[in-house]
DNA sequence: CGACACTTTGATTTAGCTCAAACATAGTGG
DNA sequence: CCACTATGTTTGAGCTAAATCAAAGTGTCG
């Protein structure tokens, strides 16, 4: 395991919203140019280096994240220690909804996968502007939404079945609704962690899944995935 | 299986939102009387036998639902027809927060596990009424981050570790904020698809608990539970 | 009473866990 | 530069919890 970095080491400067690429794909894709120049708080970006935690559970939540680039994994731990992730963020998705509730803390920790880069803001814009800007509103719903049915799927799919199917399901949800079959892998250790399997069962299969072809390595960790035969073994 | 019931036989009558017993404790708590006044819609209650269904994964969702007493289970159905029940909603718990999105279906099947009565608003009601009553806006949201949790917590809590640890966990859950200990179970089918276990195995642990008197059964499938014993066994 | 649905119990098999050792790979510092 | 540690991955061997398959038991309802 990497020792967490700290967030103050990863700060990169003041997000530059109005000119961001990310601008229509996220939660404030409905406010108008006028509408940022009415935004006084301080918008932050920070560039996480893996294993760097950008909160941790119980963290009082006043501040809501947007992944730009990366990916996040939020943990859950158990009593006895072990821990779950429960739910992974990537480009344009949003994290510490939980936030909008005031008073409240950080339900999950969040920890960088990979480089990650993420923009900070206050929960009190989201929840200052939510009342005049019905769209904001709307939007902030349906990644409640969002969030929920992917908890849902990680129940069903994820946790679910046997350790090939569950490995053959989270390959192609790495995938999804992206031009190419080509991804990233995570740890062995964190894949167990999603899967609800040991590491080396992770790692057995995915050896298996090679072997067979099912995953051609492009360069370390990097693979391209046979989609189809994936998918049969996906659904048994 | 008991066969789905017709909701159509499930109808009660008009609710008495007025001087319902729930009042204090759902969604439209920081309602006042003439508020309920001003409510023109419709709010209907139903008496759910077991097995009954109250909407199916897909249906248009455009109502919401308080559950008055009883439980349902809000299930999903994987690709290979396998169920797993991803939460179950009790007294004062809200189903159907999905509704909440215009034009979406519901995400699950909600089905009774035991006589629930329930009573069904329009989901335009709160959308309508949220833009003016901040604290149903504030409940909704809080609604909202319950589920969500609650959703964490089956994946943590009941799909990790053992099934004696799982089943533990599930029993302990529905004692939770309650006075006695005293506690009706569900049919070892459903307990199998809450925890990802087969019906064979939670049969033979309820057993086993049995025979170890971490349960009590005071009368069929009616229990009382030694709650240390149990949590000692529910974290290792 | 007989039929049906569910539960319990038993016997057997097996997938995945555990424990352990070998194998990378990348830093670190002399 | 190479030894040396540290961290993660892979592979093996054996064990065990839970799945599977099958049969007997229990209760409920027409």
């Amino acid at each position: 395991m990497v020792r967490g970095v700290t967030l103050r080491d990863a700060w990169s400067g003041e997000a530059d919203c109005i000119n961001c690429s990310l601008r229509t794909s996220v939660l404030f894709a409905g406010l108008t140019e006028t509408d940022f120049a009415e935004i006084h708080d301080p918008i932050d970006q920070f560039n996480l280096k893996p294993g760097t935690s950008l909160y941790r559970t119980g963290d009082a939540a006043d501040h809501m994240f947007t992944v730009r680039s990366g990916v996040m994994k939020l943990v859950q731990y158990l009593p006895d220690g072990s821990q779950r992730i429960v739910r992974i963020a990537r480009t344009a998705d949003v994290l510490g909804l939980e936030a909008m509730i005031e008073g409240g803390g950080y339900q999950h920790d969040a920890v960088a996968l990979q480089p990650t880069e993420v923009c900070r803001f206050p929960a009190r814009l989201v929840r200052d502007l939510g009342c005049s800007k019905p769209e904001l509103q709307r939007e902030l719903l349906s990644r409640w939404q969002r969030a929920l049915s992917e908890a849902d799927a990680w129940l069903t799919e994820l946790s679910t079945g046997s350790a090939r199917q569950r490995i053959a399901r989270l390959l192609l949800r790495l995938v999804r609704d992206r031009e190419s079959s080509a991804c990233q892998l995570f740890s062995r250790e964190d894949m167990g962690a999603m899967l609800g399997i040991t590491t080396e069962t992770a790692s057995r299969t995915i050896a298996e899944f090679k072997r067979k072809s099912l995953l051609v390595e492009t360069s370390p960790n990097r693979f391209l995935l046979d989609i189809p035969n994936l998918n049969r073994i996906a659904q048994e």
